[in-house]
DNA sequence: TTGAAAGCGGTACCAT
DNA sequence: ATGGTACCGCTTTCAA
């Protein structure tokens, strides 16, 4: 590959010093415009463009931000993703991006690299088996080196910025809804209870189902959740599922239309899951919506802020989930 | 933010020259053990990590690959860049990642961005927008600065390495299926015809149908397409839809849905669409499956190789896509 | 108005 | 075995 020209190279043709160039080409008012004109039209005769690594390297900064996520399958990562995009494609700033694929060392590995000069700042989700080992030393480790903000999946022992979602609150309520709606025995179907927001998101269940009923909770993969679903809706008059995540819901959607009690309404079920999904199924998905997108535009100026004022101090802004009402909480026996 | 000790703040606190140090955390022959270990154990208490960019700078690389694509909508894009970074991930190559949002000029930024300096080796799936312009001149530009690699949208006068998909045979083959299966009208409908792969595609139908009957093309956003098929289904007697898109796909769905032609099979659908939806759709949606995540890996192995042996010779490779046969197309009447 | 030189944080060659 | 120094490509201060 070709590399491009230096200042060195360029001045060497011009026959004038290498501050010279340097200083026309950024416009200085110490040198004349007769020069100036000379060295602007040999920088673009040669292509001439200033070495990113050099400037980086003087300059102390990087201007990149780091982002590390577990998984881009998850719909709600890619959204977050996408939000935080947004904001920083408008800056000077570029985005590196890490998927740990949920695995604890990816992470430890990933957070470590980028914290150590590639990037001055960085946006994480911690991984499923983070939260599991519950090993946080990495990140304490680098959290004076790189501005640091934790979303969705945080760690609470470490003071940083944090973007959060109510998942307390909005299972709670959504549970609430279904009571509110005459259902009388809600079952609960999971895949993450291992992470925070998965157990965060149980506890508003039980809190809600608690004087009314005993909690029937399935948690595990989706297979599990599958066969021991269908064993709970014959034993036990379930009139109602609310399911923490898009497999979670899926396997429980599958499984109560198999069963011919979601077409019918025999049950409702309120699920997590990304938009066309959740509308294109039949019937469609009534949905928890995380405002992944929003989650990213904030942290992404969460951070941004932090990084023009380095002495702000952590902030913590929680996203508020809305419910999306669609057929399956519509459709009345 | 605390900046990380360097080389010689180390030894002026081991009262030893950089050099020394610097061999030292080398293991180099050169320096004794007794001090290597003094060394070491100080790098460790002061926790030293070498500076990134320094040693970029002093070695003219950054290890790092760009990665540009149109959107993370996009199901199949998002499983490309899993593939990229599955295998990427493996190696000490980072990946830096760019969203265009469809936009040339965004295209332009990002492709100029990351060859200068920024990274070795660019994968990229050119944006509407470009393909619409044909402005194709930063690729160019690029070209013998850092290492380049389209897949998917490609530029064919431009010559790099490239993954392609066989989207011309693809489609031909699942018309021909659908003939096959005894259907006899078959419309096609797209909202990708500004594309390259669109275009091929709509080749690979008007070449199947040929001799059978004359083209039914519905073009367009989602919301024309919509219209424009319930029209068409009274007007013609379609038997069957290949939808090039997952838009395409999923307004032909819901509209074949609507009009109570698809539970039956009085018509038969063909999709592009992800793996989750297509499966839980009602009924199941046959899909042409574009191996993204094969497609990424394929790239990523293919950049690397020419990482590794500067002067190789541009390759093309072509994954074939295969057909999925879900209820849209096994349904009798 | 121009240029020399120091320095950013490393590596590596050459002396000592 | 250890240290001095040049260099990677740029900016910036200071001297001419």
């Amino acid at each position: 590959m070709k590399k491009s020209i230096t200042l060195k190279e360029l001045s060497k043709i011009l026959k004038v010093s290498i501050s010279t160039v340097s200083k026309a080409l950024n416009d200085s008012y110490e040198i004349s415009e007769i020069t100036k004109k000379r060295v602007r039209e040999a920088a673009k005769e040669y292509n001439y463009k200033p070495n990113r690594t050099a400037m980086n390297l003087k300059s102390g900064r990087v201007n990149t931000i780091g982002v590390i996520l577990p998984s881009l399958k998850n719909f709600f990562l890619a959204r977050v993703l996408r939000g935080i995009e947004n904001v920083i494609a408008k800056t000077d700033y570029n985005i590196i991006i890490s998927i740990t694929n949920e695995s604890h060392e990816k992470e430890v590995q990933s957070v470590l690299s980028l914290a150590n000069g590639f990037v001055e700042a960085i946006i994480i989700a911690v991984s499923e088996e983070t939260q599991v080992l519950q090993d946080y030393s990495h990140l304490e480790n680098v959290k004076d080196k790189v501005h640091l903000l934790m979303f969705d999946r945080v760690v609470n022992t470490i003071p940083c910025d944090k973007v959060l979602v109510d998942d307390y609150d909005a299972v709670l309520n959504a549970v609430k809804e279904l009571q509110f709606n005459g259902r009388k025995n809600i079952a609960l179907t999971s895949t993450i209870n291992n992470l925070s927001v998965g157990k965060l998101r149980i506890k508003g269940y039980t809190d809600a189902i608690n004087e009314y009923h005993k909690p029937i909770i399935i948690e595990g993969t989706v297979e599990v959740i599958k066969k021991a679903l269908r064993e709970k809706l014959k034993e036990e008059s379930i009139d109602a599922i609310i399911a923490l995540d898009e497999e979670a819901s899926l396997a429980s959607f599958k499984v109560g239309k198999k069963e011919k009690l979601l077409d019918n309404g025999k049950i409702s079920l309120i699920g997590y899951a990304g938009k066309t999904i959740s509308e294109n199924l039949t019937p469609s998905l009534t949905t928890i919506n995380q405002h992944g997108k929003k989650i990213g535009r904030t942290a992404a100026k969460m951070i941004l802020n932090k990084l023009k004022n380095e002495n702000e101090k952590p902030e913590e802004i929680i996203i508020k989930s809305t419910l999306y009402n669609r057929e399956t909480t519509r459709i009345k026996e």
